[in-house]
DNA sequence: CAGAGCGGTTCCATTATTCGGAACTCGGTT
DNA sequence: AACCGAGTTCCGAATAATGGAACCGCTCTG
């Protein structure tokens, strides 16, 4: 699996969340949890801590009556709990594509053989929503629920290419062009340059810009008036196939993401006018 | 005090239990907004809150600051945020077999060419931590994060066939035995006969009793020692097959099974003796 | 076996936060 | 102009959070 590098990059979405107020901070320690990857002791909690031992006590004990955070008995470790789960689950299905848009992902999987994702954009980062693996899995950084970076993936670059100008503008100042591969985009300008390119051309491509290896073609999921309201890739291996061989994959992506957009707008995304 | 009545059962799922301190009170404002599944207006949430407006309006800011809910400032919408899915998929990298799974999950989909359900037991539900589709999805309740019943499900009869006989008496007792279908179990004596059955075959069927037109096989999956880690099944629908035709996908899923077991034993799940 | 050390838990006076009724703002409607 | 309802802000009172210190039940050690 691919735990390697978990806090390896730049944090993508971050927002540096105050922390100020009591529900923030309990908010923080579970992030805390969330970070370490794996059940954790309270000694080790304690000492990433900013809270003095009494008062992460109380937090961690309230997350865990609350459904947060599972205490588990016989070891003494907390974990993030189910509650968050059965949340996240309600997330992902009120707000977004993933629901109006299982049943077209599967079928464009199956028409190509390959795997397909759907993102969506998260402030500055890529939130991928849903994701159907090849009859032949690839291991691979991307899992739905998982963020990535927005400035070096097929979809992020899709979705930037369509953003209103402002926006944009916004979102390139909170890129990284950490460099991940000898392959990736490293500066404001060549990514820039780049997108142009994709409005032309209508859709994008990574070049293992993320991922040694890893290849994809992506288009942005539009409404009429042209909104990004996400994006959908088919996603192979240089071992596997070229850029080219996947190019011919376009039209069926082009079709599939109408058809999402189609349902999407009206059934929980009407095309409001774009500030 | 003694600690052991902090975590005698309130019975999750229903608000108004906890909400004691300002931490829980926020999250019931959260819990709120998820059963709505939909975006919702301010007024909207105060309707069913037992907040006056003030606060409630604190919270939901507080919420929205901190990223666990979203405000759409076109439509005066909060909806749940994107912290949560980040939140939640740490959750289920952390405390799910799903990350060990995945892979024999996808090679015995592909393997059957059915639809496959990873499942764990959480308290005396069956949460859904995982789902591959076969090639021709059918539609059907079941989703990754879902919650379903115990008694009435494949996987959640695969399970409690192996619970220790004390935690089986409690988990029993919170079935609801609630009748979905004709063919549904609905007594406590029924139950306990099947899952003797289930533990002298060595897998659970089930018989379109959760959902019509739709049957399965399930598997536990087992630790050396007999602990249930969790459970798998094959699911697919009358209009297509048999049970019969299913079952002959029981020493693949078996395998499947025993390949999980081992790669979660040594990875994370260490195989404590059961209280 | 006394005693030090350590992870984890509880106590409680102090203090900072939250609470919420009421007053206000801002569109739209009569 | 007056009204209305949804949403927002204010501020004294009420409440909950805070964290230093003490405590518990271990294990390790001299």
């Amino acid at each position: 699996m691919d735990n390697a590098p978990r806090n390896a990059g730049p944090k993508y979405g971050s927002a540096a969340t105050s922390g100020a107020g009591t529900v923030g901070k309990a908010l923080e320690v579970l992030d805390q949890v969330a970070t370490f990857g794996r059940p954790v002791r309270f000694g080790e909690l304690l000492a990433v801590s900013r809270f003095p031992k009494a008062t992460l006590y109380r937090f961690v004990q309230t997350l865990a009556t609350e459904g947060m955070l599972t205490f588990d008995a016989d070891r003494q470790t907390y974990a993030l709990g189910v509650r968050l789960v059965r949340l996240a689950h309600a997330a992902w299905e009120t707000s977004s594509l993933a629901p109006v848009a299982r049943q077209h992902l599967d079928e464009l999987s199956a028409r190509v053989g390959e795997t397909v994702h759907l993102a969506q954009l998260d402030h500055a980062s890529v939130l991928y929503v849903d994701k159907v693996n090849a009859r032949e899995p690839l291991p691979m950084y991307s899992q739905a629920g998982k963020v990535g970076p927005a400035y070096c993936t097929g979809v992020g670059k899709a979705m930037l290419a369509y953003l209103p100008q402002r926006e944009l503008d916004v979102v390139i100042g909170q890129q990284s062009f950490h460099r991940f591969t000898p392959h990736t985009v490293t500066s404001e300008f060549a990514l820039r340059t780049e997108l142009e390119a994709i409005r032309d051309q209508g859709f994008a491509f990574d070049r293992e810009e993320h991922e040694p290896g890893i290849i994809c073609v992506a288009m942005p999921i539009l409404t009429e008036r042209g909104r990004v309201l996400g994006a959908l890739s088919v996603t192979s291996s240089t071992s596997r196939t070229t850029l080219q061989a996947l190019e011919v994959h376009v039209p069926a992506i082009r079709a599939t993401a109408r058809a999402i957009s189609e349902e999407a707008v009206q059934w929980r995304f009407p095309d409001t006018v774009p500030i």
